[in-house]
RNA sequence: GGGGGGUUUCCCGAGCGGUCAAAGGGGUCAGACUGUAAAUCUGAUGGCUUCGCCUUCGCAGGUUCGAAUCCUGCACCCCCCA
């Protein structure tokens, strides 16, 4: 079997992820034979989000052209703080904070990264394991020692800290020291030679490169990707109601598909180029699809699809599919509890007795009151007028028709909509 | 300390004794259109037991058949003179 697949340096260049390289020699050094590649990750929360999903991808697709992959969960520089990018100084977590957080990531890099293939298998290790029993002593002997000052002060994390009000404290100032030793002990350790990362880590890659000279007169080596950014400079993976998580309990996997489907124009290219595995033919193809029938949008099914299915699978991609369809208007029918509680799971839902279903039932304005979805039952009265009254996806033809038991979706749960998809369940249970 | 102006429904802002639940704009919501985009167009926008009733126009009283509109007092804000 050829150990190096294809040729991964001329990939990333087609695909426009070769921000800065350390060295002009690097797609023949990459190509000579399989390498060991790491790529940080912070434990600030315990789920990785859409900015770490590219730096994720790419260590993946290292993988993939026989390389070997490691993730590197930041445990000790974690609870420093890295200044680069960072107005601010940061807030210190929590061992306890940090190792849940280490637990939710480990599992999320599980569906990306393949930890049992032989040769190359990923490797996932936290800084904490080797940080934690270093002295502080030893530290400033082994590796400060190989840290001038005035090349720190350069860098431009520090650089933008040190003018600003905020400052920079002596601890997020070390940051860079942390990182830079990852990279030997990951270099002693497992022969890691190349460190990848965004290109707010360009600093602390090349201050890695500069311990591992001097330290170990070892030559290695360094690659920054592009950011991830929309065409109009804001960062990718925000909306009106915050982060794009990995993690199905943050985001489900409908909403992240949708995230994905709403993905502009101008940027859905740079996003299949960068984040899914489709060779350029295909990309290129959609591309010219877009041009010619940007309606049908081709680009961001795809997207979506690729990604969705990356992160949680071929059940995670149908159940946002289903959902979609659902949330679009289709049919509710014969719809298990569990389903109707997974794809509505990002809906309000308010609890409601049972005894309400009886006799001549409940009013529909009192129903959409109930839910929420209506302030007052003038307003209900108004929606209905106006025809953007649905219940369980058909708009409501009589207004003096009320809700009873044949009525339900399942055993307890009413779908209420209020428009063309603003959504509650009522769910009714029995006292 | 003296003089003047203001306080209106989610916001801005008309209204200055009945025809005022209160113009207009913004926002919001819905409908149409559409690519789950943007724009546009239409309608709605205090509550309710809704052909009617109830509560809103800084607060409390008063005058009137009737007040957001007039009078008195109170609170807060603004401007001018000292």
């Amino acid at each position: 079997m050829n150990p190096i697949p294809f040729d991964i340096y001329a990939d990333l260049k087609w695909r426009g992820l070769i921000y800065q390289s350390t060295d002009e020699k690097m797609q023949s050094w990459l190509n000579e034979k399989p390498r060991t590649v790491y790529v940080g990750f912070d434990p600030t929360a315990d789920s990785l989000h859409i900015g770490s999903l590219l730096p994720l991808q790419t260590l993946r697709r290292f993988q993939l052209a026989g390389h070997r992959p490691v993730a590197i969960i930041g445990g000790a520089t974690g609870m420093i703080g890295d200044p680069s990018g960072k107005s601010a100084e940061r807030n210190l977590l929590s061992e306890d904070q940090l190792q849940a957080n280490i637990e939710g990531m480990r599992q999320q890099m599980a569906a990306m990264l393949d930890f049992d293939c032989g040769e190359n298998s990923a490797i996932l290790v936290n800084n904490y394991d080797w940080m934690k029993s270093f002295s502080y002593i030893d530290f400033l002997r082994d590796v400060g020692k190989n840290f001038p000052v005035n090349v720190m002060l350069a860098k431009d994390s520090v650089k933008s800290r040190l003018g600003s009000d905020a400052g920079i404290s002596y601890t997020e100032f070390s940051y860079m020291l942390l990182q830079a030793y990852d990279f030997v002990h990951l270099h002693q350790e497992y022969g890691c030679e190349l460190q990848l990362g965004g290109s707010d880590q360009w600093g602390n890659v090349t201050a890695g490169i500069d311990l591992g000279r001097r330290m170990l007169s070892k030559q290695l080596y360094g690659l920054t990707l592009p950011l991830l950014t929309k065409a109009d400079g804001s960062k990718m993976g925000k909306t009106e109601t915050g982060t794009v998580w990995l993690s199905s309990d943050r985001t489900s996997p409908y909403e992240l598909y949708q995230y994905w489907i709403r993905v502009d124009d101008a940027d859905v290219s740079k996003c299949l180029k960068y984040l899914t595995d489709l060779e350029r033919g295909e990309i290129e193809e959609l591309d010219g699809l877009r041009e010619a029938a940007a309606h049908q949008r081709d680009s961001q099914k795809r997207l979506a699809e690729e990604i969705t299915r990356q992160i949680h699978g071929e059940e995670g991609l149908k159940a946002a599919k289903y959902a979609t369809d659902v949330f679009f208007g289709a049919e509710i029918n014969d719809c298990s509890e569990r389903d109707l509680n997974a794809i509505f799971s990002d809906v309000p839902s308010q609890q409601v007795s049972k005894s309400l279903l009886e006799g001549d039932g409940l009013a529909v304005y009192d129903a959409f009151v109930q839910a929420g979805l209506c302030k007052s039952k003038g307003e209900a009265r108004r929606l209905f007028a106006q025809g953007g009254l649905y219940v369980n996806n058909h708009r409501w033809a009589d207004e003096d028709a009320c809700i009873k038991k044949d009525h339900l979706v399942t055993p307890t749960t009413l779908v209420l909509r209020s428009g063309k998809k603003k959504y509650a369940l009522l769910k009714f249970e029995l006292e």
